[in-house]
DNA sequence: TTAATATATGAAGCATTGTTCATCTTTTGG
DNA sequence: CCAAAAGATGAACAATGCTTCATATATTAA
């Protein structure tokens, strides 16, 4: 762990590099020694914050999430107490966003994970993201919804699979806006199903 | 290209190999003289069909794309003439189906074309999906949708990126189950939607 | 039967790359 | 100002793995 203020830009930098030589992709694939040649460093320095490349791939993600995480928290909280519907718009807008303003990087880090075990990740993730989702939907002051639990896993895992599956077939922007306004249209639509149903009651 | 049974066979079992192999996963990973042992053959007979390692991969890719595409038009075939609920319930059953029937299998297939540019077979697997589901989606006997193009996308995008995203997430039956019941809903609920708005009439 | 073709072999070559370590420089605290 | 700790260096090592090719075996067709 660093401790000298160089030593943090120092690992800023070899994240920062990182993620230029994943985005850069193509043939040359990622190589601890051109990782620290990009940084500015020596290996050596390299290995001295990570004990080994997969650490490194790791802990770039753990940060990615991490970040996304603190967002999709911060769309909750500032949702609590909002109608459903708003809540459904401020999340799918703010993952949605997430996901595709820098559209290199997440396609690099969606890469990245493939030889390494995330799955401890990814549940973290899941948790926390899950946590403040059903903080936000329970506050809603239009729906009181009988199985939070499942409306919840519903609208999370359809919204991420959705923006995640739009991404990789590469959308142009016309036709992913179009399929952003469906997907608010169908969530709404999934709400007020419920509504009538008798899984939950109106207030 | 294999001329003679017994070139089929080899071909075969290099694939056999590959996918149990990707499957085994773990800490080690594919290598082209790993393959060839388990096929039971030797390093040069590997690359007598398969240029080079990554060929092998594409193609082992291409075949499963195949395979699912033929599925998926089966489906949408079988369907032709039906209620539009009566498609999607097919529709989200058949894609489900394929990608847990063999969980390590798929998830081995996530993660190999990780290092792989599978852009083209993408493409191709979407458009003849588009065009299988498309041309279901029209022939629907309660329904006449306005922006046909928009709803399939939105449909197929939806259930693809949803029924990856549960896999990502590793719902244990129980979950998957809710959550499948609950995808049903939701697309339905979306198609009375947009019945109800002026995006489409009702025949 | 035999020549031509198809298929199979696997040791060896070659390149790449993850990782170490002995050494050097910079910073810090007293 | 100086010793001790922190940070940085990069050539060298070791391992691994992709790929080739000279050779051998099997199949086919005439």
């Amino acid at each position: 762990m660093p401790r000298q203020a160089r030593a943090e830009a120092t690992v800023d930098a070899i994240f920062e590099a990182t993620i230029q030589l994943l985005t850069r992709a193509g043939a040359e694939d990622l190589t601890t020694t051109r990782v620290a040649d990009r940084a500015g460093v020596s290996v050596g320095t390299l290995y001295q914050y990570f004990p080994n490349k997969q650490a490194l791939i790791y802990a770039l993600n753990e940060r990615y999430l991490e970040a996304l995480a603190k967002r999709i928290e911060a769309t909750c909280s500032a949702q609590a107490g909002q109608t459903a519907p708003n809540m459904l718009k401020a999340l799918i807008d703010t993952y949605w966003q997430a996901k595709t303003e820098r559209p290199e990087v997440t396609r690099a880090l969606y890469r990245s994970v493939a030889d390494l075990d995330n799955s401890a990740l990814i549940e973290t993730f899941a948790r926390r993201v899950d946590t403040a989702t059903t903080a936000m939907f329970a506050s809603a002051c239009d729906a009181d919804f009988a199985d939070l639990a499942s409306v919840n896993l519903t609208l999370v895992t359809v919204i991420f699979g959705t923006v995640r599956n739009a991404f990789e077939r590469g959308l142009d922007s016309h036709d992913a806006e179009k399929l952003q306004g469906q997907l608010h249209l169908m969530c709404d639509a999934y709400l007020k199903a419920l509504d009538r149903s008798s899984i939950a009651q109106p207030l």
